[in-house]
RNA sequence: GGGGAGGUAGCGAAGCGGUCAAACGCAACAGACUGUAAAUCUGUCGCCCCUCGGGCUUCGAAGGUUCGAAUCCUUCCCUCCCCA
């Protein structure tokens, strides 16, 4: 079952280069991967307290090491966070605090953890790379390490070209540094834990180079590198972005209302790709949803099952359940007064909400457009006026036009709220007390 | 140091004494269409208010001229370009 991970990986799309160690002699990574498991790692880095939807691909590659019986080491950052990587950044970062620090490390550690197994014969690893970072003595590295760099060689990668050219970025010496670090960590799993390869994404590229040329200098022995391509999106603009920003694993940053959302609304042309590197699907069954999408666009049910996929994956079955039945609320024309008290607070779970005294219902107070201004979904009574004359203030999933509309009891649905909704997706529940 | 251009609403860009809350483009928001898409068409778009009406605060900053200034004058701040 080892040699199939390659092939897996490959079927997916999920390769971009592969570094084999240039030595003679020395077997190519999937020649090495038919001998038996190989242990390998990723790391992680802790630029914030939770990782998003563009580091789920790593984990997800770590979670297929593990199915494929290898041994994944999940790194975390703990050393190298406090330099910062320069690859392909426009210009330096700004230093992480150490408690900032530390709390997306913890952030980040416990995301990770859910993902993979810690127990069995190929159980696991989380490490951080302060441990041995922290340890290593400027002299020392320098003399050890930093003698088997040529800053010739590090000058000409694209990584940090960016950063050499223009006058008005520049790069300082600690971000230049970065490099040797992460070179360095994977010698030290190399040594601590026979890791033999490192994987991560196409701009990790040099720095996974690096270490496997280090490994080749300083012990003699052969180290493999594995990038996947960087995830794009078909319209050119950068993907893991939802209209209210990064796309989060951390369901108090991302709810999973909004996390199965944004898969929902993949375009056409990436849903089959992201099947392939976002979901363990079998390739057939992305096959079968590759035809649907052609023949029936209109359905989406490669988005949906993309979607409940990768929800379920990140925030469980029952986060999906919701988020499933609050989309056909939403979006699907369910009529509102048709669920349930308990179904309706499911739906609406993610949405900001609001009280309004039930005795304030038919009063001035309740009026639509005041209450739409209060509820946050327009800034002024004004402009809430202008919304309900345009036809985007919805009650209850009706439309209502008229300005001098006012909530009464029975706007009140059962579990004691009202649903008002601006434009399509923007819905803010009032709970009448 | 010398010379030149300029700072207008989220951005870009008109306006150069009254009819300017300020053309136009983009972005944003909404409506129609649709697949919760793209494209397209339409509306809104300084802030606030009970209307097609009204109030308030804007055109780098501060003063001034004037019945009246984004538009004229003075000083200051900032940006860009060219030459040294």
């Amino acid at each position: 079952m080892s040699a199939d991970l390659l092939k897996d990986l490959e079927a997916r799309g999920l390769v971009h280069r592969i570094a084999e160690p240039s030595h003679a002699g020395w077997p190519g990574l999937a020649e090495r991967l038919a001998q038996g498991p190989i242990t390998a790692y990723i790391g992680f880095d802790p630029t914030a307290a939770s990782l998003h939807v563009g580091s789920l691909l790593q984990i997800l590659n770590l979670v297929r090491l593990q199915r494929a019986g290898h041994r994944p080491i999940a790194l975390v950052g703990g050393g190298t966070g406090l330099i910062g990587d320069p690859s392909f950044k426009a210009s330096e970062r700004s230093m992480l605090s150490k408690d900032q620090l530390a709390a997306n490390l913890a952030g980040i550690r416990a995301q990770l953890e859910r993902f993979l197994d810690f127990s069995g014969s190929n159980a696991a690893l989380m490490l951080d790379n302060a441990s041995w970072l922290g340890e290593f003595r400027l002299l020392d590295f320098l003399r050890d390490v930093g003698k088997h760099f040529s800053v010739n060689q590090m000058v000409s990668r694209d990584a940090v070209k960016l950063r050499l050219e223009g006058r008005d970025h520049g790069i300082s010496y600690t971000e230049f540094s970065y490099a040797l670090l992460q070179a360095w960590d994977f010698v030290h799993l190399h040594d601590a834990h026979g890791c033999e390869l490192q994987m991560g994404g196409s701009d990790q590229w040099g720095n996974i180079v690096d270490g496997v040329d280090l490994i080749r200098r300083l012990r003699q022995k052969p180290a493999w590198g594995l990038t996947a391509p960087l995830v794009t999106k078909s319209d050119g603009s950068k993907f893991g972005k939802s209209e209210t920003g990064n796309v989060w694993l951390d369901a108090a940053l991302t709810r999973p209302f909004a996390f199965y959302q944004f898969w929902l609304n993949t375009d056409d042309a990436d849903v089959v790709r992201y099947l392939h590197s976002f979901t363990f699907l079998e390739l057939a069954r992305i096959a079968e949803l590759a035809a649907a999408v052609e023949r029936e666009p209109a359905r989406r049910e490669a988005q949906r099952v993309l979607a409940a996929e990768v929800t379920t994956l990140v925030h469980g079955e029952s986060a999906t359940a919701s988020a499933r039945r609050a989309s056909a609320v939403l979006f699907e024309g369910a009529d509102l007064r048709t669920l349930s008290a308990g179904e309706l607070q499911d739906a609406f779970a993610d949405a900001p909400r609001s009280s309004l005294a039930r005795e304030a219902l038919g009063t001035p107070q309740a009026q639509l457009v005041a209450v739409v201004a209060a509820a946050g979904l327009e800034p002024s009574k004004g402009r809430a006026r202008q919304a309900v004359e345009q036809g985007s203030i919805a009650v209850n999933g009706h439309a209502e036009k008229a300005v001098d509309r006012v909530l009464g009891s029975a706007d009140v649905l059962p579990g004691g709220f009202v649903v008002l909704r601006r434009g399509k997706k923007t819905y803010h529940v009032v709970a009448v007390a």
